[in-house]
DNA sequence: CCGGATCCGGGTTGATACTG
DNA sequence: CAGTATCAACCCGGATCCGG
């Protein structure tokens, strides 16, 4: 893309993540720490094999990416984020809160369990931040997904634990409607969800009362 | 733009302002309130006249901004954030932080001095919320911007006030270097920095220590 | 001068086919 | 599996023009 050619912070940032894809490139590998050019594609459909090819180069150019040449059970290389484009969580955290609403408004389109981690992240807090760290699995079938809690918030990634506090089990869009407050655990039970493990795990991974307001909520 | 067509929260935030310029437009709005046409090409420069005529009707119908026929002193319209859109600020002020350091490696094209306000936003805190509110004005001949303690926090837009505590003079550069703390107070104040007023106010208003976490600060 | 609309050349995107 | 090559369609950017 062309500079914007501003001396700006964000006008910056844009000349660097603000082409088309970019950030779905990004988005991916922070959920999912590290894959292959199939997983990219995968995770981000809809791009054509080009671009995918030229953003990870732009990318790595950029230091926001490196490709690694295999760790030995693969004959393939990963793509994974260096530390500056991990520093790019609160930008996606910030744009998935903004974007959530258009979510409930059109439902369409391509879906991955894993994408609404980051909507979790935003939305659900721990309630008992000093008791030790639990963890809830959210199985479904293709793309199962962990929330954990750490440091008083809620942490999400793709991938299965051996052990997890709670294990949900179902479709992603309704286990999705579940962590964004649309759907009652009840209704979501009549809906197909199955659960096993301590649902104390739930309870204390739960949505904040005043909205989005972390720091807020600390200093009241 | 074409949509993504996916059902994740990013996504859909990008469908509506991942177009190129469109961040920059929300930008100038944020910190300038409201804008008449000029104004915008003025404060997003390198835009054609037809992309921003395109994208201020794209952004309309998303309802991220709105026009306004006219205050009755000017004989045009204005165009204005609503509320959904001036929810972008979190958004805008993760790209500034995030953008800042490439800001340091290449400082040059077309720059704005209240383009650093998201800047400030993010690196200043007030060092003393129970006090009543300060406010600061950088006074570049063009462009004058305002800081000010609202909440706890530094806030900043462009503009004059009658009565400000302090009163910095000099070169937008220069004042965005002592913001971002890469230049100090006498090396400034050597470099043509003139200050009129309470120097309590800039001590007031000063980085946090603990970088950019203001939640785990106040936990702390 | 302000607020656009229109036109056009060139670069980018996106779909598909193809290769090591 | 991991890309490269090709090509049409589209979008961007620059210039110009026009009504108030």
């Amino acid at each position: 893309m062309r500079s914007y050619d501003q001396c700006c912070p964000v006008a910056r940032a844009l000349d660097v993540i603000g082409d088309r894809w970019n950030l779905l490139i990004v988005r991916e590998l922070l959920l999912r720490d590290r894959c292959r050019y199939t997983d990219l594609r995968h995770g981000v459909p809809g791009i054509a094999t080009n671009l995918l090819a030229d953003r990870l180069r732009d990318l790595e150019r950029a230091g926001v990416l490196f490709s690694e040449d295999a760790p030995p059970p693969i004959a393939t290389s990963v793509f994974a984020l260096t530390e500056r484009g991990r520093a790019l969580a609160p930008v996606l955290r910030e744009l998935a809160a903004w974007g959530a609403p258009l979510l409930d408004e059109d439902p369409g389109g391509a879906f991955r369990t894993h994408w609404m981690g980051l909507l979790a992240e935003v939305h659900l807090t721990d309630n008992e931040p000093e008791q030790p760290p639990v963890a809830v699995q959210l199985d479904t079938p293709e793309d199962p997904m962990i929330l954990e809690t750490v440091d008083g918030r809620v942490r999400a990634r793709s991938g299965r634990l051996q052990h997890p506090d709670l294990v949900l089990t179902g479709d992603g869009r309704l286990i999705a409607g579940l962590l964004s407050d649309r759907v009652t655990l009840a209704e979501a039970r009549r809906q197909g969800l199955a659960t096993s493990g301590s649902m104390a795990a739930l309870r204390r991974i739960r949505p904040h009362e005043s909205g989005r307001a972390p720091a807020a909520a600390a200093l009241a």
